[in-house]
DNA sequence: CGTCCTTTGAAGAAC
DNA sequence: GTTCTTCAAAGGACG
């Protein structure tokens, strides 16, 4: 029987070999780079003016036992659980409990259980304690209440005001899952009422979207309580059986699918076909990256003014390899445990599941990326690159080798060029974006380095400096 | 409405 | 064992 986060945080060997082994990898991928020139180093010094102020504020904050103190936040968890618990309405609760015991093995537990391992991740100085909780509660029923409390308890100083998504600096936040929670068993009660116990799906609003993650708070990302339940639990359009959307799980058609559920009706006859594209997905666990940019994704925004994911991506990319290995190793350690997790919660699911599920792009345009011999890919296989750790030549990204493109396509490139031959296509740094501006501007016009409010469009990240002189934009000088 | 863009990492398929 | 492909999130842009 599997153990959620068992015996007092000993439940992470699974594949924990594997996991070190891959951030390994990315390390030596980082010693690798000053060969080809970027000085990785240097901008390791210098990412704290840039890079690490808007993420400083909880920088190393996720490290075991720099959050919280353990005694406060279990103590904390325990009043929220009880507000927690306070709310569920008896009939609800009884609901539950029912079926709990025609559960079977380690999803015999209590539903609330479930959100225990919510905490888990390093950097709320909590996951000891939880962790033990939400083991014993998922063996023995016993634990739940540190968990659980848990569960719902954020970094400190959070407010029970802030609205989920707001900028995280320095803004007190909401619990978002206490609001989360709070809200849908409202919601549920009325409606298990109404329904007479029959479950209707109320929202299908993707839990995760509701953590807004504080700086360096990585043990406050809490979407991956998605994971924390399991598919007999889960009603066909992705809900829990508390009526919570699920994140992990999403029902594949829309109204049409729901109103089945809704009127208690059997669908029209479906073929098989059809029906295997109604099962609910069950998402990927979610990476290191894209836990990172989850969580990062709404301070970009915030300070570039941008909205387009795509070049928000970019930047956040840039700020990954900013990272130093610390910082990256939380996300790693988070991403394994959510592959953990979701290995435990479903052990049949496999990636290739969701093959096809999204619409693939024109093969038209895959072809031509696999044929083109400059592509990042043709290229570290022309020079006998490793895919997975080497770069294309000294660019030191996944694009095209210019060299390659001048027909220098022999051996590993040294120094990067354009195709006129000026020195442009050195990586991009964040620092960058400053060198772009700060000629024009004297330090004090300057709120700081990374004060990013205003879209520079020589910035070579759609990223620019607020100028405390100037108002929103105004002023920028193109270069 | 559906797909693309853009990023990194994981996993599976195909060599 | 290596390489290639797909998908995970996000939301504006575009056909």
């Amino acid at each position: 029987m599997p153990q959620l986060g068992g015996g007092g945080g000993s439940g992470d060997d699974l594949g924990a070999t594997d996991e070190m082994l891959a951030f390994k990898d990315e390390g030596e991928q980082e010693e690798k780079i000053p060969q080809g020139g970027f000085p990785e180093r240097d901008l390791a010094d210098l990412k704290s003016s840039l890079v690490n102020e808007s993420e400083g504020a909880g920088s190393g904050s996720g490290q075991a036992g720099s959050g919280p103190g353990q005694t406060e936040v279990l103590r904390r968890a325990q009043n929220s659980q009880r507000l927690y618990q306070d709310k569920i309405p008896d009939a609800l609760e009884e609901g539950l409990k029912a079926q709990d015991s025609s559960s079977v093995g380690m999803y015999k537990e209590s539903v609330y259980s479930g959100y225990n391992l919510l905490v888990h991740y390093p950097g709320n100085g909590v996951s000891a304690g939880a962790g033990a909780g939400a083991g014993a509660g998922a063996g023995t029923g016993a634990g739940a209440g540190a968990g659980t409390g848990a569960g719902v308890v954020t970094g400190a100083g959070q407010s029970l005001h802030a609205k989920p998504g707001q900028p995280s600096h320095g803004v007190t936040q909401l619990t978002p899952l206490y609001e989360h929670f709070s809200s849908h068993q409202t919601h549920i009660s009325a409606d298990i009422n109404q329904k007479q116990g029959v479950h209707r799906p109320l929202q299908t609003t993707d839990i995760s979207s509701f953590y807004s993650l504080s700086p360096g708070g990585v043990g406050q990302i809490s979407h991956t309580m998605g994971w924390f339940t399991h598919p007999s639990l889960m009603l066909s359009s992705g809900m829990h059986t508390t009526g919570i959307p699920h994140p992990a799980i999403v029902p594949h058609s829309g109204k049409q699918e729901l109103q089945h559920y809704d009127r208690g009706l059997k669908p029209p006859s479906e073929t098989k076909q059809e029906k295997e594209a109604k099962k609910p997905t069950i998402k990927k666990p979610l990476n290191a990256f894209m836990l990172y940019m989850k969580e990062m994704r709404a301070k970009v925004i915030a300070e570039c003014t941008l909205k387009e994911s795509a070049a928000i991506n970019q930047i956040l990319g840039r700020r990954w390899h900013a990272l130093s290995r610390e910082e990256q190793a939380k996300y790693y350690e988070l991403a394994r445990k959510e592959r953990q997790l979701h290995m435990q919660l479903y052990p049949g699911w496999s990636a290739r599941d969701n093959y096809g599920k999204k619409k693939r792009r024109s093969r038209e345009k895959h072809q031509e990326s696999n044929t083109d011999p400059g592509s990042p890919k043709k290229c570290r296989a022309r020079f006998g690159l490793n895919q997975q750790t080497d770069w294309c030549g000294p660019c030191r990204r996944k694009k095209k080798c210019i060299r390659y493109l001048q027909g220098e396509g022999e051996g590993r490139c040294t120094s990067p060029v354009s195709s006129d031959g000026s020195a442009i296509d050195s990586p991009p740094s964040p620092l960058d974006s400053l060198q772009y501006i700060r000629p024009a501007f004297t330090p004090d016009q300057l709120t700081s380095p990374t004060d990013f409010t205003h879209r520079q469009p020589n910035c070579p990240f759609s990223l620019s400096l607020h100028l405390k002189s100037t108002p929103h934009g105004a002023g920028l000088p193109a270069r």
